[in-house]
RNA sequence: GGAGAGGUGCCGGAGCGGUCGAUCGGGCUGGUCUCGAAAACCAGUGGACCCUCACGGGUCCCGUGAGUUCGAAUCUCACCCUCUCCGCCA
């Protein structure tokens, strides 16, 4: 969400803004409802401020026992007035929420410009990519590697669910847990996060919060009894904040969790079809800050720094790019993807995505914050970022770690979280099952 | 799901329908006292919006939304949430 008051003062700059991300300029618009909300407003309140005068005036009469009958009169005739005075201005600042409630965030000033994703910029590179002829007769892709292991099944997924689920057993199935425990692991020991267990349910207005409301209901599942279902743990640690005000000094807040995530990807017909790399439920470490306003770009840094940590322990390749402005999602204002190296696909595919939001997110669950010197509120700045995508995580576990015999040996760090196995054979064959 | 109770400021806790944004206590901040601290005492201590260069002024906010009334934190209704007991249940 948008202040208003810095697009009143600088609507050149907040149309320019847009133009980057690729809309129309806004402001006039914007600025036409405001003045209207403002000149509704202006006029209600004095009203309002006549009709408490006058009240005042009938309570002092009667206390004498006067009449307050012409008083009265006066009221009577306002009330009119005011019931329209009041509607206008309700009317025209519904008017401005519904516009600004659906306009993106405003790019950073150091993000690239760009229209897609062939424009995102490349930070760095880490890790040596493993080349697909390194294993004997090509490197597989993770399905052929999991169906062949006998531990992913997705026709027995498609009988539950349908399509784009999946069921995993055996090693598989441990091997997600343990991936979830490792990074749960790792982020609290070692970078301060705070392990919450939150909903997977929430309400309208924590999906408004995070901005997936209301312009992205399509890509959500909703329950009959109109709860929605989380699409990333960034909707419940994020809005942990709502309605706050916090202290500066118990700044940051830093929250991790795992968490199922669910996504109809209603847009996404037809895309990674086969697989588990697009799923309706996939789960998922989060990362959320909270920070005051000057420290979230450096928070931004560090949160990069936290899910990288969780590839570079994995032994796993991967590259960092800068988001333009043209593939940046609605509440960001700076988003950088980790991409992690596919041996079987051949290239690097997004596992985590580390976005600033600045204060949009803030502004539209009214989170604050006291700053430890000087008067009144801010709001926060709220971070989020996959610590990371443990689905995909899964899947660059086994393309990276295939053996040429269809096993996979298992990262050295997650073995601790394996009962000690360092490799993942094939599934003895069942009689019967084809 | 059934039966009750309740939702007020950072916290606790008051509040005959009429200067109540709200008594009081605690906390917090500043000051006095002290070598320093504690105690004590004094003072201060909400948010949002609008008008104004400013000083200042106005409106709204006592869970949310409607309603009654000249006037609502106080009355009515609906909804949300919390707590207690019972039932059910992982």
């Amino acid at each position: 969400m948008h202040d208003i008051k810095l697009i009143r003062e600088a609507p050149e700059a907040f149309d320019m803004a847009l133009a980057r991300r690729g809309l129309a300029a806004l402001s006039a618009e914007l600025l036409a409802l405001d003045a209207k909300r403002r000149a509704a407003q202006a006029a209600r309140d004095e009203a309002q401020a006549r009709r408490n005068a006058l009240s005042r005036q009938v309570g002092e009469a009667k206390k004498k026992g006067e009449s307050a009958d012409a008083l009265m009169a006066e009221v009577a005739q306002l009330k009119d007035r005011m019931a329209a005075l009041e509607s206008e201005e309700q009317e025209s600042s519904r008017a401005l929420d519904a516009k600004l409630a659906v306009i993106p965030n405003l790019p950073a000033d150091d993000v690239p410009d760009g229209r897609d994703e062939t424009q995102n910029r490349e930070l760095r590179k880490v890790g040596a990519p493993r080349p697909q002829a390194d294993v004997p007769g090509g490197a597989k892709e993770h399905f052929d590697l999991g169906e062949g292991l006998g531990l992913m099944d997705f026709d027995a997924a498609a009988k539950l669910s349908g399509a784009r689920f999946v069921v995993l057993k055996g090693g598989l199935a441990r091997l997600e847990r343990a991936l979830s425990a490792f990074m749960l692991d790792l982020h609290t020991q070692s970078h301060g996060y705070t392990e919450v267990y939150p909903p997977t349910l929430v309400r309208d207005e924590a999906m408004y919060g995070t901005g997936q409301l209301p312009k992205f209901a399509d890509d959500l599942f909703r329950t009959t009894t109109g709860f929605w279902l989380i699409p990333t743990a960034e909707v419940p640690l994020t809005n942990l904040a709502a309605g706050q005000i916090l202290d500066e000094a118990a700044l940051p807040l830093r929250f991790t969790a795992y968490t199922p995530c669910f996504r109809s990807e209603a847009g996404a017909a037809g895309k990674d079809t086969r697989g588990m790399l697009r799923q309706h439920q996939f789960g998922k470490v989060e990362l959320v800050s909270i920070t005051a306003a000057e420290a979230s770009d450096e928070e931004q840094q560090r949160m990069t720094q936290c899910a990288e940590e969780v590839l570079k322990q994995l032994g796993l390749a991967y590259r960092v790019v800068a988001l333009c402005t043209g593939d940046m999602g609605f509440g960001a204002r700076r988003t950088y993807d980790i991409e992690v190296w596919l041996p079987g696909q051949g290239r690097y595919r997004e596992i985590s995505s580390c976005s600033t939001c600045g204060e949009f997110q803030a502004r539209r669950m009214n989170a604050r914050y006291r700053p430890k010197d000087g008067k009144g509120t801010r709001f926060v700045h709220t971070l989020n970022g996959s610590g990371v995508a443990t689905g995909r995580a899964l899947i660059a576990v086994l393309e990276t770690y295939q053996n040429g015999d269809g096993s996979v040996t298992v990262p050295e760090v997650l073995r601790p979280y394996m009962n000690g196995l360092a490799r993942i054979e094939p599934a003895p064959r069942k009689a019967g099952k084809s």
